[in-house]
DNA sequence: CGCCCTTTTGAACACCGTCAATCTCCGTGG
DNA sequence: CCACGGAGATTGACGGTGTTCAAAAGGGCG
């Protein structure tokens, strides 16, 4: 599962156990490591494998000619990237925190098609992808600046955070900009929404790169999910 | 394919083309008819199937409590709606005209498991659906309103439109409001953006359940599609 | 330490949302 | 056939949220 909004906690529960369990064995997976800032697929690479990210962060990324970015999904451990229907990927997907995948072929051509069991597992999987999918879109259309920047702190206090007391410290491996970019905002509304976060002392922030939410309770009110 | 941007022009094509050749035959479909305004499922039904289009529209929903609604997908002829990860659904399915489904159950539990082949036609219909979600990705979170409008015209008339000589008949069997809620504005920045490509000639209004596409070019351009 | 990229902050603006009034369409019933 | 009524659509005025443009501050790495 994607990064989506709190009330799939659950859900990303459930993905974490899947992906424990599955693809262990089999001769069409390969282990693969991305360093930072490193490419594992562009636009029009052709898509025979979709990565199961067992560590570090992933960004799927499709791009506008005139250099307007969305980021689709950050793929985080448990996370499975790269489903495509034409045979070619229509994005470009980057680490942006050093990665270990593992790489499922998906080709059809070879040894006289997938494995049906992968396949099965490729459904189930693709399935809780549209699910998050569909949460992401009442976030991108019908959420306020606030409530997205909420709703994206709970989920990744939720799927990376650590506890420290009562507080949860969580790592942001990716940056302002991509955080816009996934929430259909501006690199100065995201620094703001954090700013006026912190003046409320609902999280502190720590470096650009980690933040600590202090009040957990507040930002789910903000995060306004159903 | 659900309805998104013009840019996947070929994949409404290749579609179409599956769902004529697909899900003939087999004893676990079952063909329904549900009439205007009437409800497929709602949010919290089981999902033990999922149903292909094969005449009219219907509109996939999702609410939060406040009351703000998206529109996830319209389900235009040829597109497959349902699908589910939780075993049960997180929307609400209604029909905006009148419509022919063929229900296809994909319940685990009976007979040993669902049939290979479908299961995998399915899979692949999950994958085009999955590519098209990430089409409205872009569309909800890096697109003014006309540009909205303008992509969902385009594709409307590519899937619904007729031909007039050397313009488009489009019938809109949706309000401006199940519009505004999948595209993220309002009825009323969806009405003054039509009234504003009206007064371009790039559409002619014919009542409020169709229109007439005056200057497709123009309309690609405003679409602003990669 | 110094450079560069990212982040933050500020100010002005624009787009779109909100609120409200009017109008159109269309089905219903007289 | 026309009048009526109501839901949906349109239009206008206004305000707010988020963007844009610009500049300063911070952080990381040589």
């Amino acid at each position: 599962m994607y990064v989506t909004n709190p009330n799939e906690f659950y859900e990303a529960a459930a993905h974490n156990k899947f992906a424990v369990s599955s693809f262990q064995g089999g001769d069409a997976e390969k282990k693969r490591e991305i360093a930072t800032g490193k490419c594992l697929f562009r636009e029009g690479d052709d898509a025979n494998s979709v990565f199961e990210v067992k560590t570090g962060v992933l960004r799927l990324t499709r791009v506008l000619e005139n250099g307007r970015r969305q980021v689709i999904a950050f793929g985080l451990p448990g996370d499975i990237i790269g489903f495509s229907s034409l045979g070619y990927h229509m994005s470009e997907c980057d680490a942006i925190a050093s990665a270990e995948v593992v790489e499922h072929s998906v080709d059809p051509k070879k040894a006289g098609g997938v494995d049906p069991e992968l396949r099965d597992r490729l459904y189930q999987a693709a399935l809780r992808e549209i699910s998050a999918m569909q949460d992401h879109f009442m976030m991108l259309g019908r959420k306020s600046a606030r409530e997205k920047i909420a709703s994206f702190l709970m989920v990744l206090s939720d799927r990376l955070g650590e506890e420290l007391g009562a507080y949860t410290h969580v790592k942001l491996p990716m940056t302002r900009s991509d955080i816009a970019d996934f929430l259909g905002l501006t690199t100065e509304t995201v620094s703001r929404t954090f700013s006026q976060l912190r003046a409320e002392k609902v999280i502190a922030l720590e470096g650009n790169k980690a933040l600590i939410v202090l009040n957990a309770d507040q930002l789910l009110d903000y995060a306004e999910c159903d």
